[in-house]
RNA sequence: GCCCCCAUCGACUAGCGGUCCAGGUCGCGGCCCUUUCAAGGCCGUCGCGCGGGUUCGAAUCCCGCUGGGGGCACCA
């Protein structure tokens, strides 16, 4: 029965990288029958940010689906039972008062050694490892006693984190020994990059799950495409159903070299999923978005526009700047208008019936026609003159939406 | 400075001694389709960091170098 954590510090926002680790420990944990996934918050104190953060943590978490085994614990509760622990080993001789704090008397002859799971064997020289401060002066006890105590209280079989954490590894080995517990299994996954080699910072981009949520990723994308940063099932396959995902992950296929993270691959990814819902749910999904961004636009009329933006956008977020023309006023600014053009289109127009994208296309073809005009010719400025952009949806359909007396009325002011 | 780790196209990766003059995906370029933008189809571009070994044979194993990352806290 395999037993696995993530623990995040509650300060700001969960970062996407900390957020791939969080999806292998999740992978890992429900590959296996029975696996448990925990959720701890390695906070030190309880101010109100930590609340705050700790709620984003969960919701972010939740969002993606990672779903954690029981309730999720603060390592500040357990902070008696590591000064207990601590004075154990001072009384054993295995640690020592230094300036009134508690430092664990690490061996500093031959080495520690572990199989990480990802980087193979791993060895310290012991000599380079220096006391441990446990508890602090003050009496708070350290990260590095903590985390692992709560290891072995909780019994994780398996410590997949950050490769920042190697070299605190032989430490919390020693410890977790001296205490007469078993070291968990350790996976050290590899650290997540920004394109230009540099650390995933935000000056790339969107960091955190939720900037991604905002613009508009769906978190079946996302998901997908962060369990891919740093593994492959194999050479091939790239989009993966959760449940896939699940069923092919394998712990010790994770790369350990680090991974930059690629945002145009991840558009390209959700553009995928975007596209791949069938209608009524890309409808439902888009309109979900929209009220949580505070767009409060008539829903039968997002519903009737989903449908001629889902195969062109990437993103749900790119919807208002696509189709916004549907629902509120157009700006021409600085656009020059073919004015003749514009007249005849108006009056073509004038005569459709009903004012449908079936009827309109004919019309506006044998326009195009009668003046010698190539279509993109011929409907670039009406498509300009209707939705305010040189980019749109489909112009005929487009119409039709708009309705006949809105279309008729924004031809007739591009022309003035 | 010391310790640990990493190294295949621009990016994510497959590859675990011969089937690789290195495969897939994104991107990029071209063509086709086309009412714009997308989507789609076809074609193409681009890579084993360097130097030594080992071996009949190396992207694959070993050593060194170079480059990158992480750590060396009474931070987490």
């Amino acid at each position: 029965m395999v037993k696995v954590r993530f623990a995040p510090s509650p300060t700001g926002m969960l970062h996407i990288g900390g957020v791939r680790t969080a999806v292998f420990n999740w992978l890992f944990a429900r590959a296996q029958d029975g696996g448990e996934f925990k959720l701890r918050i390695e906070n030190t104190d309880t101010s109100r940010e930590v609340a705050q953060a700790v709620d984003q943590i969960q919701e972010s978490l939740r969002w993606l689906g990672l779903d954690w085994d029981g309730d999720h614990t603060f390592q500040l509760d357990r902070m008696d039972d590591c000064r207990e622990v601590a004075q154990r080993l001072v009384d054993e001789g295995k640690s020592y008062e230094d300036d009134g704090a508690i430092r664990f008397r690490m061996p500093d002859e031959g080495t520690t050694n572990w199989e990480d799971v990802v980087r193979g064997h791993i060895e310290f020289p012991n000599d380079q490892l220096e006391d441990l401060v446990l508890v602090r002066s003050d009496g708070r006890p350290t990260y590095n006693f903590a985390s692992p105590m709560e290891d072995v209280w909780d019994g994780i079989t398996h410590v997949i984190r950050g490769d920042d954490h190697v070299s605190n590894t032989p430490k919390q080995i020693n410890l977790i020994r001296a205490v007469g517990a078993e070291p968990p299994v350790y996976a050290h996954v590899p650290s997540v990059f920004g394109t230009d080699g540099k650390k995933l910072s935000k000056r790339h981009g969107a960091v955190s799950v939720e900037e991604f949520r905002d613009a508009g990723y769906i978190s079946a994308a996302l998901l997908n495409f962060l369990s891919l940063l740093g593994w492959a099932p194999d050479g091939e396959t790239t989009i993966m159903s959760r449940d896939e995902l699940v069923q092919r992950f394998d712990l010790s296929r994770v790369q350990s070299s680090p991974a930059a993270f690629d945002f145009q691959k991840l558009d390209w990814m959700n553009g995928v999923y975007l596209r791949a819902l069938p209608r009524d749910e890309y409808a439902h999904e888009l309109l979900l978005y929209l009220g949580e961004q505070g767009y409060d636009w008539d829903a039968e009329l997002v519903h009737k526009a989903a449908p001629l933006v889902q195969e062109k956008i990437a993103k749900l977020g790119d919807f208002p700047a696509f189709a916004g023309f549907l629902f509120g006023d157009v700006s021409l600014d600085g656009h020059q208008l073919d004015g003749a053009l514009l007249a005849e289109a108006e009056r073509t127009l004038r005569d459709v019936e009903p004012f449908t994208a079936e009827a309109i296309e004919p019309a506006l073809r044998q326009l195009a026609e009668k003046l010698g005009l190539k279509p993109r010719d011929a409907f670039a400025p009406i498509r300009l003159a209707v939705t305010g952009s040189k980019v749109s949806p489909g112009l005929f359909e487009s119409l039709e939406l708009l309705g006949k007396e809105l279309a008729l009325e924004r031809i007739s002011a591009a022309r003035s």
